[in-house]
DNA sequence: GCGGCTATTGTTATCGAGAACAGTTCAGAT
DNA sequence: ATCTGAACTGTTCTCGATAACAATAGCCGC
């Protein structure tokens, strides 16, 4: 690690001197008015002899604007909160790079700011001294009930995009990209001769988990059938390998079907300590495609979602509602769904013919 | 999904009423100067009766202070930014949270910017955008050359702490741990019979990868041994699985020591393809102990870091950097290094007999 | 009960930008 | 050449906090 002290300053200016720059010391050099630059800055016609000068001085004293003195004055800001947790998942991280990128597209900062969701007081901490400074909107990615109830319950004087799966499954995108991917992972293993499934489910308060486990039972009963069954985890590999550990050895369906690749790798895992081999007598699906999946061992089949592609649209939300319009181009009409695709590998394969 | 629009005034505050309560608001209710209720804030001592009036005005109208005009006279702020990149990785993502809880504790807002360290411009845009706030300090997870040759290059104008492991294994303590991780893996495969370790690492310019190639490197040689060879992926499952998939199947090692779980990961699948067993044939490590590692197929001997630690020692650095008392308690030297805890698991086992 | 101090409190200036309004400039019409 | 109005430019005020200084109030001893 290195650590740099407070650097010296620029060879122009003289040393010592701390406050950066300002509309002021522009105008001085360039004599007009500090008014005359802050139109400059904000790009407002000008005649083209002062619009020089103005340039001119610019180049020579590298100025900043203070966005603090310009939030204050004006009560807006360019930067935008993004409240989030479980950073270390692929979707959640996937999600604010893609936010990040769209809003740095738009001129606009992203904050992103983790909390423990788990502890309600770091979370009221956190937002207290976010709240605190002039932001432009909050998007909070609000996966649970509880964590949900938070945000709706308080005021923040901006404007809120809360990101969370809603059950009406008519509102946004994403919700049916996810459910999709599961027909067609539900569709791939009837294929296969599957009847017997089994869904981990992520817990019952998180709306993402809910609505696979909707997914999953609309689509099992599209072909006829009935569900297997349904147990909840906690996204976590450990949770799923302890729920197919404690399964009826004499009940066992012939595909599981988890609600992310964590918790299918987990039930592998358990499936090889009971003497099962996947995918001959039981096939297992995850959903989010990480990066590890393919070298899993089976190679793990799953759904890869576009988790970028979702973090864009949800901070594009947020930038309608801010009133910013972010597309002058052609789109007419309703952003793309984001892409849904079934990566089949090695976990999945032909249903054991019954015993007996 | 859910979008909260502006939400409509408190029941207190006359409805429309957009700007929050300021201090001359609270002065007004508490017949006091503006002055007085600036003084309560900063918690300077007064005379009992102004005090109480103050408190009783503060009840009533909820005040927040408006950072960015305290910001703004003072030229000092309460926000750190981090800038950090790979956030989906268990390392970077846990040490974040462990800076930010840090950060937290001092009464600092960590303002956590995700790179793309692949691109320049986006970092210089994103590095533009962040210098325009006031920020306290930056804390800059720069782990490749050439990052950092960014970030050092660059006058922030407030101090910046380069969080990047040392190639001189002097400086700081998370380095020796990983080190010392490397170190103990070595240890226990040598043990177990092996002589012929590879060691996968990261790419050249890592200073992580370095440090635990270097830590190989010594390790294997205090044993009165040469490394079998130094291979350089990319730290993901992919790359290793290509490097092993490519190696001479006359000449093989009995041991793979991969700088992290996810090339571990790769390698296990490629040998695996190969038609070897790991640990039969062949033995194989990791570094992290990502929560998943426990449940790969074998479950894999790998070393667990405590990054959250080293998060908050870094934060704590800049603080100490900022003049920011942090330990009013007895810590008296240096702060205890972090722990590393080597995970024995099914993916290493005793060396195979020499063939022939 | 009155100087002399110290501890509190109040008043005005300040940070760096934008808003509001007033004062110029300049082109085209008369 | 003069008027008119739009386009530009400059002055002053404002945002919400702290800093600097001035003005009190209370406390002490004589």
């Amino acid at each position: 690690m290195t650590v740099d002290g407070e650097p010296s300053g620029s060879t122009t200016a003289p040393a010592g001197t701390r406050r950066s720059t300002t509309i002021y010391d522009v105008a001085r050099a360039a004599d007009v008015s500090h008014q005359s630059v802050s139109r400059y800055m904000r790009g407002m016609g000008m005649r083209p002899g002062t619009k020089a000068k103005i340039e001119k001085a610019l180049e020579t004293l590298e100025y900043k604007p203070n966005l603090s003195a310009r939030a204050l004055i004006t009560g807006r800001s360019l930067r935008i909160g993004a409240l989030t947790h479980e950073t270390h998942q692929i979707g959640p991280s996937m999600i604010i790079q893609g936010a990040t990128a769209a809003a740095r597209d738009a001129g606009y900062l992203l904050d992103v700011v983790a909390l423990d969701m788990g502890d309600r007081a770091d979370i009221n901490r956190a937002l207290g001294l976010l709240m605190q400074y002039d932001l432009a909107g909050i998007l909070a990615f609000a996966s649970t009930d509880s964590t949900r109830a938070v945000f709706e319950g308080t005021d923040f004087g901006v404007p809120v995009v809360l990101a969370a799966e809603d059950d009406e499954p008519a509102t946004i995108p994403h919700v049916h990209t996810a459910s999709r991917g599961i027909h067609d992972l539900v569709d791939h293993l009837h294929d296969l001769g599957h009847r017997r499934m089994l869904h981990i489910a992520g817990p019952a308060d998180w709306s993402a988990a809910r609505n696979r486990l909707q997914a999953f039972d609309t689509a099992v009963r599209a072909h006829g059938l009935r569900p297997f069954g349904v147990v909840h985890g906690d996204w976590s590999a450990r949770s799923a390998s302890a729920l197919v550990q404690h399964m009826d050895a004499d009940d066992l369906p012939t595909a599981i079907l988890a609600a992310n690749d964590q918790m299918a790798l987990g039930a592998i895992h358990a499936l090889r300590g009971l003497g099962l081999d996947v995918p001959r007598d039981v096939s297992v699906t995850g959903v989010d495609d990480t990066p590890e999946s393919p070298y899993f061992t089976p190679s793990l089949t799953t759904v890869r979602l576009d988790f970028r592609a979702q973090g864009r649209q949800v901070l594009e939300t947020l930038l309608t509602e801010l009133g910013v319009t972010t597309e002058p181009e052609d789109r007419d009409s309703a952003p793309d769904p984001p892409s849904v695709t079934v990566m089949i590998r090695e976990s999945t394969g032909p249903a054991p013919r019954p015993r007996g």
